[in-house]
DNA sequence: GTCTATATGTTGATAGAC
DNA sequence: GTCTATCAACATATAGAC
């Protein structure tokens, strides 16, 4: 993952890399969302100056830039292995979703950053439509299994993803991994009511 | 509702009463985030001066918290009503989530608002203490029918729960009440899609 | 009921010393 | 790699004229 492991014991100024000033950055952006938090927030996280974070980064927007590619990198590597997978249907859409729970579950305050955007700016913008697409895809894998008779035809496979799509990313409101615990049991949960309400 | 109706034509200045201020702030609101609307933007939507909204409204945050209010009343008088149904458990679950999906699509850009706080504020918490107050109402009707036998044990209801909202929430996001139309085959769309998940 | 003008503080970002 | 000092822009809100 990170190409140098941090120094065992880092006394004195902290000297952070860029890997945590993001995770630090994107916990504070969480907690006040993206426009609310100041540099001067982010400055008094890190134990810095304002000034001192400009060494590290370009701006504001380039944090969140990176966060997001993180989030979303990881949510489309589900999608690229599940629509590759040698299985019917059905079991394409289950891989998908009970992948995507992992992803949340892991990835936990980058995808809860980018479920709160409103494209405010460029990069805002670019996020929410690489996250429609998101959606566009897991609506095509509902739609092939509404074809394969799989998957019931009383509503339109883009309401079923969205709805899918809702269950899913409500863990980004509630689930806490320090308590919560078991992700295996938690996406046994999501795939058995989202499949038992979509199945025929 | 309202004491007085709007004149037939208000030609010229505005003449905002404090309805059409709440009206178009919410709208401002849900565009760009609470936080990262200014006055001067809202202003701008109202065709007046900055200064000028005071008139109308004591602060920004006085305008948020009416709009708060509005959603949680609305919420509130469904668990209300589904409390005191006679009917059993399930029955009971089914009201308050059908009912629920009306009260977003009717009244979406205040919910939508409620949907997207981030506790910045004394108004902000006081809302997200009242949302956390429903979720649990919401949990405790499915324990009910859990208890009645009527819903599988395999989850715990506040889990079940969170998720039933989680997809009913997901509105705020998708659904547009100018092109959808049809809220009653929407409102079926969720119940089937949360029973048939849930029902043993 | 809206305006201009202003008070007072905070914003993201930069310059330059150490 | 962090600091102090500073900038222009913008924030919420108020005072007082019309």
């Amino acid at each position: 993952m990170s190409t140098r492991q941090s120094q065992p014991a880092k006394r004195g100024r902290p000297g952070y890399d860029r890997q945590e000033v993001l995770r630090l950055a994107v916990e504070v952006f969480n907690e006040h969302g993206y426009d609310a938090t100041s540099m001067d927030m982010l400055a008094k996280r890190l134990g810095l100056t304002k000034s001192a974070i400009y060494h590290h980064v370009a701006s504001k927007e380039e944090i969140l830039r990176i966060a997001l590619d993180r989030a979303l990198d990881a949510l489309d590597e589900v999608f690229e292995a599940g629509e590759s997978l040698e299985a019917d249907a059905r079991e394409r859409l289950e891989f998908v979703v009970r992948q995507t729970v992992f992803v949340l579950a892991e990835h936990l305050p980058y995808v809860t950053l980018l479920l709160r955007l409103r494209g405010n700016s460029p990069a805002q913008q670019a996020a929410l439509e690489k996250r429609r697409a998101l959606t566009g895809r897991l609506a095509a894998l509902v739609d092939a299994a509404q074809q394969a008779g799989q998957v019931r035809q009383s509503a339109d496979a883009r309401t079923l993803a969205r709805l899918i799509f809702g269950m899913i990313n409500s863990l980004a409101v509630w689930y806490d991994p320090a308590r919560g615990g078991d992700v295996e049991a938690l996406a046994d949960t999501v795939v058995d009511m989202a499949f038992q309400g979509i199945v025929k």
